[in-house]
DNA sequence: CATGCCAACTTGTACGTACAACTATATTTT
DNA sequence: AAAATATAGTTGTACGTACAAGTTGGCATG
């Protein structure tokens, strides 16, 4: 009684009828009852009936057409419809294959209509935090993200599950963190790993480094594969001839390790070289030349992502091959999927194949 | 009387009362008369001057505090506030300089809490035609533009021009359409092409070929530059030694071109190539390796740009600089202070230095 | 002088009436 | 059978009254 007082009425029919939506005894498209059958069954007037209407008009929740009647309606699908803008979260921009990448979803986006927003996290996760909340501080459509430093866990998983309750549909390229359920589009890098070193150890080389990344699940799936191939194939590995390195290591240390391996006398120094990526076999093949040796005369190489830099350089890698333009097409198909028709999309893994060029020594 | 009739008081208040916003007589802040006094004074009753207040305060227009009274407001401002995104629209996203400039704009607009929406025209007029659309088709804050084939004129005049009609603020980078009147960031590109030939004359150089783009305006200042050096060191040019080529042709002419030129008798080859960018001057120590020639030792080159392709290859190009990051980061600060502040700007031009790598042979 | 109270004002809620405008259906007319 | 008309229902506009709730300033009281 007291609260009938206190809360209008005209509010607390709306909250009835909001919760006539919410049990669906409302549904999109059904026949409100009319004005004066609200006002006779609350005990209302029809003025009080009208100022609720009427707000729920604003709101998107009913639509009202003179002479027909009120109709329920779903305000929600219509904001979600109109948004059309997706994002894309990666590590880096300009470097590397990740233009590639961003370019293939941008065309791909482009073509279905949708909008592109960019954002890098420098592979920072204080970034990815900012990235993130800036994407979703207006309405989005979905989100294609590149785990930051997907080896050292989560620390914006609150961010990542506030997405899945917004209803935004996500997808990882190249990594995933291990703690979220989402389809994922990645290489299999363990194969890729393997592949590199078996085409090292098939022309004959037994003493092989390895350079891996160690802050991101690609650089340590890749450094399992070399593992395998050394073990399946019966060559021990020496701890010296693998080296990890950090983001932050990686302007100079790898180049300074493989200078002290390279500088040994030839029966001790490795005479082929699995890189992380093919921006730092050409770092390495600098790094052999400093040594007075040449590629692939002296010693041998295999890059990895089969990126432009393989071409350009002066000794034309020997790599493994990244979708890159393809993985950003796809990744954009399958979020549109997710979104249009809520469609449950399953992991994609694409396998990597080995691209023969001149940094191999053929036995 | 008749019009009396047929539109409804409550409507033909609420145009009044826009009228009084846009005369200046309601000023955010200030009181508008109470309900009984407009409804007086308009001879309509108070329920009537409600329902016009009320689809204003809904609009944004006004504000009612109870037992105080109606207060103006000024809607835009909100708006325009809210959005903070800003558009990128380039010729292309994944090759070459392009991405270092997205990234140094996408740095700076994410520091300043801008979103970033990226689209690629491919150096197609109708292509960018769609990114404008698209990307005007929800608010926006501001837009940066590179100009798609610069020198053909522009067939989109009427998207640029809606632009400036609904305020949004837009700059351009490396070129701007002749048409259009707004700030553009760019190189003295005459000054480039003129430096690159002079560091060749200087070197002892006298047949001296040039590839430019056509299609472009940075091309066709970069020939420019080129030919007023020959002028000021009074050496011709011969007309087979100016190479132009448009981006369609770009994947094999030039190179064509230059193996024609190359393969001819020492007497008659050129001994230095100005290129139009460091792309193609990769392209053409190949060329040059097709014609068992040397670089430098047997032909000189001058790249431009100082992409990462010029030190990633085997021959380490000598070129000229361009800004990249620094571009982008700068003409999304301009682009930021011209939403913000609404100052004025004005061009940026910045210099092209040479930077001397080893595809000059030094005399 | 400070405090509290009241009056006069504002907007908010709620009821009522009357008629206009529009839609759909049933009825009558052609 | 088709067309025009009437009718009953819907929402839209417009007026009116009454009181509630909140703000402000002036007045009387301590």
């Amino acid at each position: 009684m007291m609260n009938n007082r206190r809360i209008p009425k005209y509010i607390v029919l709306k909250n009835e009828l909001l919760s006539w939506f919410e049990s669906g005894r409302l549904q999109a498209g059904k026949q409100v009852p009319s004005e004066h059958e609200i006002a006779d069954q609350f005990g209302v007037s029809r003025q009080t009936v009208r100022q609720t209407f009427g707000e729920l008009e604003k709101e998107g929740w009913l639509e009202r057409i003179q002479g027909k009647g009120t109709f329920a309606r779903n305000p929600e699908r219509r904001e979600s419809e109109q948004v059309k803008t997706i994002g894309i979260i990666t590590t880096y921009i300009s470097d590397y294959i990740f233009p590639h990448i961003v370019r293939g979803a941008e065309a791909e986006l482009r073509s279905k209509g949708y909008r592109l927003l960019l954002s890098s996290t420098d592979n920072n996760k204080d970034k990815e935090m900012d990235s993130l909340q800036l994407m979703t501080s207006q309405p989005l459509s979905g989100l294609i993200i590149e785990p930051t430093k997907s080896a050292e866990g989560n620390p914006n998983l609150s961010y990542f599950l506030s997405l899945q309750e917004k209803g935004i549909p996500f997808l990882m390229i190249n990594e995933k963190y291990r703690e979220l359920d989402c389809p994922c589009l990645k290489l299999d890098d363990e194969l890729g790993g393997y592949k590199a070193a078996c085409h090292l150890i098939e022309n004959g080389h037994t003493a092989i480094a390895g350079f891996f990344k160690r802050d991101d699940l690609q650089g340590v799936n890749r450094l399992k594969g070399f593992l395998r191939a050394h073990r399946e194939a019966g060559i021990p590995v020496s701890p010296e001839r693998v080296v990890t390195y950090t983001t932050e290591q990686k302007g100079s240390f790898p180049y300074d390790q493989a200078v002290q391996l390279l500088k040994q006398p030839d029966e001790q120094r490795p005479t082929g070289l699995v890189c992380y990526n093919d921006e730092l076999a050409v770092s390495l093949v600098e790094a052999a030349g400093q040594c007075g040796l040449q590629v692939p005369q002296d010693v041998s190489m295999v890059g990895f992502d089969d990126s432009t830099l393989a071409i350009a350089s002066g000794v034309k890698l020997t790599t493994m091959t990244h979708p890159k333009t393809e993985m950003g097409i796809t990744a954009a198909r399958q979020l549109i999927s997710m979104i249009e028709n809520q469609t449950e999309i399953s992991d994609t893994i694409y396998e990597p194949e080995l691209v023969e060029r001149e940094s191999v020594k053929k036995q």
